[in-house]
DNA sequence: AATTTTTTGACGTACGTTAGTCAAGAAGTC
DNA sequence: GACTTCTTGACTAACGTACGTCAAAAAATT
């Protein structure tokens, strides 16, 4: 009644236990024919490999490292305690994390070409697109380390996946939640970005005007504000602009600064308040949505990135075939009231 | 470099291996003084059992059944799709699946008190609120079964733990939705129900009128329609109402039946056309919103329930201890745009 | 037929834990 | 002091797999 054991399929097969190991593992030294007499009695017994077992076994080791922005940006802290909390819940996996200036490629191909293979078998990174990172990650992967980038892509590199949302998607999401809010009360929409030299940023707009421009023409869209994702900016000229633009209903701002997002509307009188939606889930934009100045967050969840990229880089590192499903960090929507 | 074993928390308590396991597995015979070495030398190492060794010794198996109700409700029928797609995820855990009647309290009861001990450690179920469900329960406990209630609670019960969303939360994130689609829009809003004889239903509406309210006091809420979860009856009630009221801006469907939910809506013109907020992403209800028909999909990440319903009977069985925070499940909100 | 080469089997040790037996030692009781 | 009971240690087999060594068998090459 329990599970076959490579004795069984060695019994069934009529081979040995080593030469069913042999197959098992990819060793070589097993000609065709036994091989399919093993792989046979493998499908008819419906055997699968204890993975606990062999494991413990082999007592492997995933030596993985996360290369993570500095400085005060509060999600990139956020990920880095994901990663704290989530370290020994992963058995046979040791995780490190370094810091490299945000915004600062030339620090960030420099940490990569010091990664040293002897001491770490994957690498997960919050890319900066540029030549020299691409470069640093190609002599990277050609030293046999794996690589995928989290949070921000880095296409056409020799990054093997990409952990993070669609960011296109994030935009239409923010457009089709701020359309309906404001649906049947026609106006003007404002954007506040960070700068639109982000990937991430421009995706997010990209998105976003798709769906407001084809799904809720009477809006009409306003050119975005730059922000540098510095709150005292964001505060400063949203605060200008709505104060001189009548007929703003909907604020959408796809960066950081959500601190001065809230502060520019607090001093709008509640009959001219808009509706606001903002990005990632943090103590200010939650307490934002708890008081009704923001309507609504786009959010990704830090604790799955951090899973995913942990065990893609596990199934990378051992080539075992990756599950294309499981990868997926869904575009969360948060309202006041299914704040978890 | 690696991590402690009992042998390292053998060497530091000054004991021999024995006594380690017999703390470990809190076996008797153990003084307390010993006790207490043991217990400091593990804080101080930091030890950690090694649970697939432990698992592999010890030949452990769970056997656990889940009980749900029948019928062609997709939300459960999908719910017995995902547990058929997890069992072999579970090593040392064979899980089984009944139906009973829906709605059928007598039949869920019978179903429970036909458990046998013998071949079940843990059981899941979808309750239905009702005294006999509730004695049927503690007998199932009396005979030492672990039980936890999945998707719909039945508090003050025998039920150990439940595992599901908070249902107030949801209807309340549904009102904080549908009052912002129709915030410009005054007028009435629909109430659809499956029967208010499951809780997580009754918890919804309660949620839901709650901040209906509150915070959209210019929308008059209508008493709800009972549609049984049924797709015929709910598309007919819903046609019916709708006809024979006028200034309806909005539909909240609580329960299942979104294919009879969308057949009403279908035959309304296009400008009286509601904002609609249903529950559970299924094939009917994601084509829904991509058509249009549908505005926001409260969901529960139907996987992530049995994932957290197998490893809680698990924990239950064993009687180890459980982490509060890896059981929440999440109050989803699905777009058009941010469909998975 | 003699040889090399390839393929296979037999066997042992290890991974960290569980769980049992048996005996030695400590502590308590009369 | 003789006795019982409690506590502890030493040892062993087992769980299912990995992986190494060595020799035997089979096949391919001269």
């Amino acid at each position: 009644m329990s599970r076959p054991t490579i004795h069984d399929v060695a019994r069934v097969a009529g081979v040995s236990l080593s030469t069913v190991d042999r197959v098992l593992n990819g060793r070589e030294g097993v000609k065709g024919a036994t091989q399919s007499r093993v792989a046979e009695a493998i499908r008819q017994l419906g055997y699968e490999r204890n993975i606990a077992a062999a494991n413990l076994s082999r007592k492997r080791r995933y030596r993985l490292l996360f290369i993570l922005p500095g400085g005060g940006n509060s999600f990139m802290r956020g990920l880095e305690q994901e990663i704290v909390a989530q370290m020994d819940a992963w058995e046979f996996t040791v995780i490190s994390v370094t810091n490299v200036p945000a915004f600062d490629d030339a620090a960030l191909a420099d940490a990569l070409r010091r990664v040293d293979p002897q001491e770490t078998d994957g690498v997960a990174l919050v890319a900066t697109d540029s030549a020299i990172v691409r470069a640093a990650l190609a002599e990277l992967r050609g030293k046999g380390i794996a690589a995928v980038t989290l949070v921000s892509d880095l296409p056409s590199s020799q990054r093997q996946r990409f952990v993070g949302i669609d960011n296109v998607q994030a935009g239409r999401t923010a457009a089709s939640l701020l359309g309906r809010f404001c649906r049947w009360r026609p106006g003007r929409i404002a954007l506040v970005a960070g700068s639109m030299l982000v990937r991430d940023h421009a995706e997010r707009r990209l998105g976003f005007e798709q769906v407001l421009r084809s799904e809720f023409p009477v809006q009409e869209v306003l050119p975005p504000l730059e922000g540098f994702d510095d709150q005292e900016i964001v505060g400063d000229r949203l605060a200008d602009m709505l104060s001189g633009t009548p007929g703003v209903v909907g604020i959408y701002s796809l960066g950081a600064g959500n601190r001065g997002v809230a502060r520019a509307i607090a001093s709008l009188p509640p009959e001219r308040r808009p509706s606001v939606v903002v990005h990632e889930l943090t103590t200010y934009s939650r307490e934002a949505l708890l008081d009704g100045s923001f309507d609504a967050v786009i959010h990704q969840d830090r604790a799955q990135e951090i899973r995913v990229a942990v065990e893609l880089l596990q199934a990378l590192i051992d080539g075992s075939p990756i599950d294309p499903d499981g990868q997926r960090i869904g575009v969360e929507v948060y309202l006041r009231d299914n704040l978890p």
